[in-house]
DNA sequence: TATTCATATGAAGGAGCACTCATATATGGT
DNA sequence: ACCATATATGAGTGCTCCTTCATATGAATA
């Protein structure tokens, strides 16, 4: 028996079995880390309720285009949202319902406590 | 009517309708912001898994105990975790079952699609 | 095809933050 | 009281990333 000062491997041994793998939690704090931002937050918002094009969502948020469209690529590769070209203009949409979960889940929690 | 290049106000005053006050998107962006960070995302399955004092979970990240202080404190400020002093010991815990869910709804979009 | 509208993208500046290091506080045992 | 263990916290540093600015690409129209 190794010399510990205090020891948790009786607690431990099953938390490190029900862990994620180390590559599941770097994407999920990833993925976290792309609902962590307020634009963001509002562009998921807005789509939740209607897709909608770059310069619509620019002029909703009252950002410049270059901002929003900075941010929906994040948005993209995270593969949140998706798009497609109308013409002139891309209409970009949700891409998945776990999004609108997710952020029900979080209106809750910061809702609830009031 | 101003004029404007592309107008949007038919789409938009139904989306303006429907989204969260400013306060809200602005709380829930710090919300999620808790959880995009790789090392509080293990912290949080941990604790879902079984409440744990601060030392068990520096031992089980492999990580500093002022490391695994700090980002406990931003976890307990966003009330997603709370602690109760046993001891010498403190012991954290999941304060929320929300938070279960938000990790579920992750965790399943980034594996659904492999 | 030249022009205009819509969108995308690269570089850069500035703000925010995660970890380290040093130190402070708290509890239990001797 | 004194010391060891357990945790908390403040300052500092390096890195990440959000916005702006300038510019490039794509599509429609005259």
């Amino acid at each position: 028996m190794v010399n510990r000062k205090h020891d948790h491997e009786n607690s431990l041994s099953a938390v490190r079995g029900a862990m994620p793998s180390e590559e599941d939690l770097s994407n999920l704090g990833d993925l976290f880390k792309v609902f962590g931002d307020t634009t963001r937050v509002k562009i998921l918002c807005a789509l939740s309720e209607s897709e909608l094009c770059v310069c619509a969502i620019a002029e909703l948020l009252g950002m410049t285009q270059s901002a929003i469209s900075h941010q929906l690529k994040v948005l993209k590769d995270a593969r949140l949202v998706g798009n497609r070209r109308e013409g002139k203009t891309v209409v970009y949409f949700l891409s998945d319902d776990h999004v609108r979960t997710i952020i029900a889940q979080g209106l809750e929690h910061i809702t609830e406590k009031r």
